[in-house]
DNA sequence: TTGTAAGCGTTATCAT
DNA sequence: ATGATAACGCTTACAA
């Protein structure tokens, strides 16, 4: 049933050592018995093993994508399939497989870095911030094996990311373009990197226009939309309250719709709402809001390719990549009369 | 540097077989061997090649899940990640990895079946049924190849899905107790099984009731915005006019919800509309929408069993699996009065 | 209970 | 340009 090179060799009268080389398409065999060769592997339906291939040549042609899947809340996984998408349109072309792992098989011999990397079922790996602590990247580093993180991260040699301090500047160069000046910034986590440099991009583009954002009107937590829903109440409530919003995440940001909607808050008007991340369904909300679409796909083909220039040897240096987020305004900060109409 | 079975083998004064009937944890070897042999595993850091494994035992201990990356648009993708993660929860457990491969690359020689199967690279395959033409699966059959696929497909002998009829049903019944009687049908292409069972569900119960669905309501078309727009502003300036819709998706149904509001319509007073399909944001349009929620972590485990099953060689029938979904009544269709208010 | 040796299906190094 | 033959790292009869 099962034919192997050795059936073919013997089918076409060489030696298989011959009809490997024809695999490989050697420059060391003739036209003739290439013909020959691949004649017969077709009439008998062959196709190499890739277990075999990987075993003589020691490597998988697989490269890993590591995730956590108890994190379902995660931005990235809203956005999985077209990273997916990325990764794989560049390994693909490459011949190499992606295999998805889960790190939380974290049991004693579970450990990805047995199950996957020791036991050699890739040849390299990408894998969020979220999971890579900077203790397994030394570890990996000391390994000497390739993987690219998705996202800065300290002790990572080689990453792609968001430029979130750019992603910063830019919703709040929006906001003081539509006349805001008051900017409030909802969510994110104390000390998370993500969340410091969104800020940090913040300040910097305030402190440009000589403005400068309070402390009390950081509201740090989850990005849910409870906690955009309750930051928002508190803000728009104060003494002082905010003429506009940054939103760590969509659902923060639909919180915050809701709790301006039952203050009677007028939006864009009286309170401009803008936000990280562009999913799917934002532009649907009343009204849209304006947001910050990420290039996911992107982010995969990047990954993809720096993780293949390392496997190939090459990038020995390691370096990062910041790709560039697109701003896309919509009617939850646009309250300039337009001539134009308002965006779709 | 790299550690082997012969390095344990020596280390151990034992044969490498010995060593490889401790790895399987082979009944025949004493306490005392396995406990010396996995004491010097443990010392000399040795995890056992997978890809070596794999040939002597002609399994690769992977899975594919076959997608076609080029059609963005489909319902799968939404929820591809937790699909993923379900399927990755049983197989997992079992010793499985999960490789995601692309149909796209569909050059002469890059078919999967050539690149996944008939290479060897998996042992089961998951594909959803958009990928898995009636002819892919008997060639499957043929090869006598473990695979499932995701949705029910003539020619498949097994096969994970959701009972659209069901859905078809629940919500249309859902419309009848809130005391509406003219349903519409928006979205869905004409051939489409999935169209067919959802539509004939909704039809069933309207004939329970007595009712039924005029050609004229059914508006046929993709499961976009647009689509759910244009239908809807023609449904609702016809003579006769339904008193609510069905959508074939989240998409179709925000359009529906925009064309209402331009008409100025009254949702749900006026016209309920409900949809298929529960997305992260639909609860989060303006009023929320009635939505059929499908599981898809389930839908995942169910189709990893179903493969493990095939695979271990049980399961030889061959069968299918309906999961039921689940009504989510949200504003958008709750017009009866309530003492408990609206559900969130 | 342990050891020997023959696969598993390729690639790679030499000869020829 | 082609062929023998030895890896690659593990499993599995079969012997001892």
């Amino acid at each position: 049933m099962k034919v192997t090179i050795t059936d073919i060799a013997s089918a076409a009268g060489v030696a298989k050592s011959t009809v490997s080389k024809v695999l490989n398409d050697s420059p060391k065999i003739s036209q003739e018995t290439k013909h020959k060769v691949r004649e017969i592997m077709k009439q008998m339906n062959y196709t190499p093993s890739s277990i075999a291939t990987g075993l003589a040549r020691q490597s998988s042609s697989n490269i890993g994508l590591l995730i956590d899947m108890s994190k379902s809340s995660e931005f990235l996984n809203q956005f999985f399939y077209s990273i997916i998408g990325g990764i794989e349109s560049v390994i693909g072309s490459m011949k190499y497989e992606l295999t998805i792992a889960n790190v939380e098989h974290n049991h004693p011999e579970g450990h990805f870095l047995h199950r996957l990397i020791r036991s050699k079922r890739v040849d390299g790996l990408i894998a969020n911030t979220s999971v890579l602590t900077e203790e397994l990247c030394m570890e990996l580093n000391r390994l000497q094996f390739p993987y690219i993180s998705l996202g800065e991260v300290a002790g990572s040699e080689c990453w792609a990311d968001f430029d979130n301090e750019a992603g910063g500047r830019m919703l709040t160069r929006h906001l003081l373009e539509e006349g805001y000046s008051a900017v409030a910034f909802v969510g994110g986590q104390e000390g998370d990197p993500l969340f410091i440099r969104r800020l940090e991009g913040c300040r910097e583009e305030l402190l440009k226009a000589g403005l400068s954002l309070p402390e009390q009107w950081i509201m740090n937590g989850a990005a849910e939309e409870a906690v955009g829903y309750q930051a928002a109440k508190q803000l728009l409530r104060s003494e002082t309250p905010p003429d506009s919003l940054i939103c760590m995440s969509n659902f923060a940001a639909f919180g915050a719709l809701q709790a301006a909607r039952e203050l009677g808050v007028q939006i864009p008007a009286e309170l401009g709402i803008a936000t990280f991340d562009e999913y799917p369904l934002s532009r649907y909300t009343t009204p849209p809001l304006t947001s910050l679409n990420l290039d996911t796909f992107h982010l995969g083909v990047s990954a993809g390719e720096l993780l293949m220039e390392r496997i190939d040897g090459k990038n020995e240096a390691g370096r990062g990549l910041l790709l560039k987020p697109e701003l896309i305004p919509r009617e939850s900060t646009l309250r300039k009369v337009r001539e134009t109409g308002f965006p779709k």
